[in-house]
DNA sequence: CGGTAAGTTGAATATTGTCAACTACCGTGG
DNA sequence: CCACGGTAGTTGACAATATTCAACTTACCG
């Protein structure tokens, strides 16, 4: 896993398309994912029932309220998920890197929609076949849990910094948060990727662009960051550290 | 369950106090809770590794970041769950009425703090124990993961409120929220209970507690409620809902 | 009663949002 | 290869919403 697979390579842009190639057994985000509650003849069993799709960047997964016809695994790429009022205004309520599991509530409709941020690549299960899958796999419904549980102990973090923190506080967070997801996942770097919009960043922090883009510049211009293409250098973790203070 | 279980008749001010009488069997909230999934037999079981507990009002049930001894199923009473920044900022995550389920994500370690609002009466389960109890339960698990699906879908609401939602929306959505999650429960009235102070509801919605009290004087003039000891009365749920769009 | 905690209201302030102009970047096509 | 057009991002001036600080009222409990 590296921060290349923040995009996925995908085939020209065509939304399905069957990679031959490559099984659950080289798969880079497994140890991540709920798949390592596996074993060998489950995750073989999975492969089966599985399905490789690409999404192109802005394309949509699936829509808030929507009958939920499938979950998914990411493998690359960055995925929004996001609520909307009625008069267009958007709160996106998580990031999905590589390794995260989509439709984890197994609900029969989306709660939220889903977009590709960057290029991306999934395994796709169908809904019904999934839920028949994970029956009688307690261990593997065990792992769904566990995972639905560290989701929710975000969203709760998430409601203190909408609720409770300021705006330099709020992107202070914002990049240490991601800069240690990308490490979970085995991008460790001083370096943050920002594959999403301002506007995006600005929808997840309840914030407006122009706030995220004053904010960004005035960390810059304390030294603790420098603003580079596509992303953010992390100059003092110190002062990021002690704004975002948990 | 009516709007007096709110409030937990309790034994004196002792915090822990067994009520010899009750089993699961004329629980008031069984139908709602985690234990309607449990086959006649296995709620015999859970009635034994089960401890019926009161909390007088302001008393914590269980603090951020502890060991997560215990689970906990409310019977009556609410219970307030937030964070806290090191600066004292405060952000509720949810209030806990009967039916609901404390510790479902079964972590080791409370993520949210929990304080009796109102005197509470819960049924205890040691963490440990209830995992054992749950291990050759799928059908329980299932229905823990369903809560917490639930659970997740509600944060992603808050989130939404928290992030792109203005003052008088907040307070229009949370009390028919509330109304909503009364009704649920069979406390169906135009009058919503408010046992929480406006702080709580404050620290909740992510504003002051003078924003809070200006906003429920406006729409009392508005004719829109009437604020009512303890609580407020639902004059016009349609310019309520017109507020809280969702 | 008297004292305290909770809630309301008012005036001033501040943070963030809005509106608008401007700049940088990127891909396309002449 | 450079010009064009479009999108994304930045910056500035001003406005608005919510906060802060303070006084005051009300309700509750001993």
């Amino acid at each position: 896993m590296t921060v290349a697979d923040l995009h996925a390579d995908h085939c020209g842009d065509k939304p399905d398309c069957k990679h031959g190639r490559g099984g659950c057994d080289d798969c880079k985000v497994r140890l991540f994912s709920v798949c390592a509650a596996l074993e060998p003849d489950e995750l073989e069993e999975m492969g089966h029932i599985s399905q490789v799709k690409n999404f192109p960047a802005k394309t949509m997964l699936f829509d808030q309220g929507a009958q939920a016809g499938a979950v998914f695994n990411v493998t690359e790429g960055v995925v929004r998920l996001y609520k909307s009022l009625p008069d267009g205004r958007r709160q996106i309520v998580g990031f999905a890197l590589p390794g995260d599991f989509l439709g984890l509530a197994l609900m029969d409709r989306y709660g939220v929609a889903a977009e590709a941020v960057s290029p991306t690549r999934v395994c796709r299960f169908s809904r019904s076949t999934f839920l028949s899958f994970v029956d009688g796999k307690p261990h593997l419904l065990r792992r769904l849990h566990e995972f639905a549980g560290h989701e929710l102990s975000l969203a709760q973090d998430q409601m203190l910094l909408l609720g409770r923190r300021n705006a330099d506080e709020k992107v202070a967070a914002f990049l240490l948060n991601l800069q240690a997801r990308y490490a979970r996942i085995g991008a460790k770097s001083v370096t943050v990727p920002l594959p999403m919009s301002r506007q995006d960043i600005a929808d997840y922090l309840g914030l407006t662009i122009e706030t995220v883009s004053r904010t960004l510049t005035k960390l810059a211009k304390e030294k603790a960051l420098v603003v580079v293409p596509d992303g953010v250098r992390l100059l003092s973790i110190d002062r990021l550290d002690n704004l975002a203070a948990a």
